[in-house]
RNA sequence: GGGGGUGCGCCACAGUGGGAGAGGUGGGCAGGACUGUAAAUCCUGUGCUUAGGCUGAGUAGGUUCGAAUCCUACCACCCCCA
């Protein structure tokens, strides 16, 4: 079972303090999850993630690693974690999201969705039932509801036919995983999803749903998708107000770092995004005094450090000047050094909100820390 | 030394071979985007300008109403022969 323990609440928002015990360890939240899609968060080292990102757990996802290596290497394997040699906590998206980006190449029906590979243009169809058949051969220590996520903008009458056929889909997702064990003997954690597009009403109705399906956490989905950010917060707002405050609430896909403060205030405890990840190969460097364009011309000899403060010690060591001539002759180093700066700083983010929660002080910390975080350098 | 070929925009390569094209592709350079990863990706710009235009096809002449295109000389590079 998965333990989830609330040590603090902050007396002027709904930001927590929490600790999750999985059978593969301990998740101090809030936390951030790096994104590691096929099997490896992309230019870093397993071991890089313990130390310095200090990351506390990882996501996988299920339509790519179904596509490559497959499920069957997986399982012989004895799952991800054996796979991959990481083993702390992995989640798994269900393939929802590629319901989403991979619109063209797939057709959603009750029944399921038909995907074409995005490799070879294959056929393969995802039901409920199969996607948590998936997950269970892959191991994560958490389990993603099969859902729909819809784009923004997204009219009334879909969003509301979508979010039904997403409750009857997490029915069929609820009957399947109770009815199945385990793989590798270790327990894992079905979340099911909330979604409702920008639509108050439909997220109140679609959060009371998913907190009557009385699973051991929840996850807030369809945000993030390019709505102004006032929707987010609103919708997350709305949503938190209805989860179970005793269990963990993971807001899927978020986000900017200011994303992240503003969904903790509002009750969120875990989080994932590719931006750390994608935006470092781009050249876009996170830090605790601004974000920094290190292919801009303005860095091309500035012989300072990267960032003094950095948790990450190459961000301590090499320069600017360093950094945006490896990005710009496209050596793989840069990309490694900046995808352990913006991880690093991810989970310093979290790790901070945390303590601040602990201490009392997170929302004056948390208006002082936009301020620096939103800078751009 | 002789013969042949080629020279344009930051670079390379294609293309054109009397009516200009500030044209193509790629790269470089300068910006921008990226939120449960079809993304080490994608998009925009890249002569000057007072925004009307102006200048421009190795250099200098010439022929022509008109030349990147034809002619002459020179320069540079490439190939072949000695």
């Amino acid at each position: 079972m998965l333990k989830f323990t609330i040590h603090e609440t902050d007396k002027k928002s709904k930001a927590r303090a929490g600790t999750m015990v999985t059978d593969h360890g301990e998740i101090q939240t809030p936390i951030f999850m790096p994104v590691g899609t096929q099997g490896t968060v992309k230019g870093i080292h397993n071991r890089e993630l313990d130390d310095p990102i200090k990351a506390q757990i990882i996501l996988g996802n299920t339509y790519h690693l179904y596509l490559r290596p497959g499920i069957d290497l997986i399982q012989k394997a004895g799952g991800l974690h054996k796979f991959t040699g990481y083993e702390k906590p992995m989640l798994t998206d269900s393939g929802g999201y590629q319901v989403y980006s991979l619109k063209g190449m797939r057709k959603i029906k009750e029944e399921g969705v038909k995907f074409r590979s995005h490799i070879d243009g294959s056929k393969h169809n995802f039901t409920p039932e199969y996607v948590m058949d998936i997950q269970r051969i892959i191991g994560a220590d958490i389990m993603m509801a099969f859902d729909e996520c819809t784009p923004y903008p997204c009219d009334y009458k879909y969003a509301k036919r979508s979010m039904h056929m997403t409750h009857r889909w997490l029915e069929r997702c609820i009957e399947r995983f109770d009815s199945t064990d385990p793989h590798y003997g270790y327990h894992q954690v079905f979340s099911p999803i909330v979604q409702g597009s920008t639509y108050p009403d439909l997220r109140k109705k679609s959060a009371e749903y998913i907190a009557g399906t009385d699973r051991e956490m929840n996850a807030i989905g369809g945000l993030s998708v390019g709505e102004p950010h006032e929707d987010m917060y609103n919708m997350t707002d709305v949503v938190t107000d209805i989860l179970p405050k005793e269990k963990p609430r993971y807001l899927m896909g978020v986000g900017l770092p200011e994303n992240i403060l503003e969904s903790i205030a509002r009750g969120i405890d875990m989080f994932d995004c590719v931006l750390p990840s994608r935006n470092a190969r781009h050249g876009i460097i996170y830090t605790s005094k601004g974000m920094m364009n290190m292919k801009n011309a303005k860095w091309k000899e500035d012989l300072s450090v990267i960032d003094a403060d950095s948790p990450s010690p190459s961000s301590r060591v090499h320069t600017k000047a360093y950094l945006r001539h490896l990005y710009h002759v496209k050596e793989l180093l840069g990309a490694q050094i900046g995808t352990l700066q913006n991880l690093s700083f991810f989970l310093w983010l979290v790790n901070t909100a945390r303590e601040k929660i602990l201490e009392g002080t997170f929302t004056e910390w948390k208006e002082k820390t936009l301020i620096d975080i939103t800078r751009r350098l």
